[in-house]
DNA sequence: TCTGGGGTCCTAGGACCC
DNA sequence: TCTGGGGTCCTAGGACCC
């Protein structure tokens, strides 16, 4: 296989960086983003606020307590959103293999862009200096032979940091390493992984493949090759992506309840949620699923897979509300959601061969990145 | 007043069919 | 009349990611 030279470009505390160019007030304190003011969780801290603990996923309140001058704004996912899509159009300038891997990460392969550049790391330092000019933030960027290694190497300094993994230093890095470090190994396989007397992951190359595949079935060729450093999967740019297998709306509600009305009416609101999705993105599904988290976080889901299609909300509420219907619920509800699964395509995006041949169009980038993340800009509050 | 919201992939048991 | 075995679908739940 041709050598590749893999991008991993990671932006630095995406949300509250954005909310700091847009307040310069906020430079320099300790300051968070969370989803509400009340019952949520962080979901970015800046770099001051790190010190004290505070971590994307804690409750706000035991961020207040932690720090107690925190400063917490609350999300503004539509302006995440189009600043993500003009970041993107930034990157397809320096290749057409843009892989949209959340709302503010990329990978990119620039094998081929090289020759229109002077070197890789050029085209790294290029893209850094550009979203710092344009966009006002700093991003922190790896480079490597594989994805793998380059989501690393944008992980060991942040922020506003360039690592260039080459593949002769591969080893050296990995050797002490620890496991955990690598993305796909979470809490539970780091665990699992120590508990055999494997910590880093020079340690998990060298353990043989049936060991692994006899302890983790499946998975266990792929942690195998991750210990050596070893990724095959390729950059998906936008346009070639699969379509997704499931839409789904949940909500935390503002106080647990077992009031009937409104848990109905949270539920009619979020299959109406996803009815338009579906609609607007053009597809049908033949498989319901509720979700439903009981005061004391106790969470399960039921499905339904129905003998036709659907997609108003209409039917989904049906579906939905008679599950609901046949469970006895125990406790209060703290949170609803409504997904529909089994997706089949009603109609094909009419520009889609458009965006094929105009990867470099900026609006195309846009409607693409909405229609991924454009969901976020909905809150509580605009369901009331 | 502890604990958001949106996804993907994998496993495993049971039903059902040949 | 002592019971095989392969395949698919359905359902529930868990791990992992940002």
């Amino acid at each position: 296989m041709v050598h590749r030279i893999i991008l991993h470009i990671d932006m630095d505390a995406f949300f509250i960086s954005v909310e700091q160019r847009d307040d310069p007030s906020l430079i320099g304190k300790p300051a968070a983003v969370c989803g509400s003011l009340s019952r949520s969780v962080i979901t970015s801290a800046n770099y001051e606020a790190r010190p004290y603990g505070i971590r994307a996923g804690m409750s706000t309140q035991e961020a207040r307590r932690r720090c107690p001058g925190l400063i917490l704004v609350k999300g503004d996912h539509s302006k995440y959103t189009r600043t993500s899509a003009r970041l993107f159009s930034i990157l397809k300038d320096y290749t057409p293999l843009v892989e949209v891997a959340s709302i503010d990460e990329a990978f990119l392969d620039i094998t081929e862009s090289i020759l229109l550049f002077k070197t890789p790391s050029h085209i790294a330092q290029l893209i850094k200096e550009r979203i710092l000019k344009e966009e006002g933030l700093t991003c922190s960027i790896g480079m490597a032979p594989n994805k793998l290694l380059a989501k690393l190497g944008s992980r060991l300094k942040k922020p506003d940091g360039l690592v260039i993994i080459q593949k002769e230093e591969v080893e050296e890095i990995l050797r002490d390493l620890p496991v955990e470090k690598l993305n796909g190994i979470g809490p539970k396989l780091t665990e699992a992984l120590n508990s055999m007397g494997i910590h880093t992951c020079g340690q998990l190359g060298k353990v043989p493949v049936c060991t692994l595949t006899e302890r983790f079935g499946v998975i266990g060729k792929r942690l195998h090759e991750m210990g050596m450093g070893i990724d095959r999967s390729a950059v998906i740019p936008f346009d070639e992506e699969e379509d997704p297998k499931s839409i789904s709306h949940s909500v935390t509600l503002e106080e647990d309840t077992s009031d009937p009305q409104r848990l109905r009416k949270v539920l009619l609101q979020l299959s109406e949620r996803v009815s338009q999705r579906m609609r607007k993105e053009g597809f049908s599904g033949s498989r319901v699923v509720l979700t439903v988290r009981y005061s004391d976080f106790y969470t399960f889901t039921k499905q339904k897979t129905l003998a036709q299609w659907i997609n108003n909300g209409n039917e989904i509420f049906h579906h939905c509300f008679e599950i609901f219907e046949s469970l006895s619920h125990p406790k209060p509800i703290r949170l609803l959601g409504v997904g529909v699964s089994h997706l089949k395509r009603e109609w094909v995006q009419l520009d889609l061969f458009e965006k094929r041949e105009k990867r470099n169009n900026l609006l195309k980038a846009m409607d693409r990145v909405n229609e991924r993340f454009g969901d976020w800009t909905l809150t509580w509050a605009e369901l009331y």
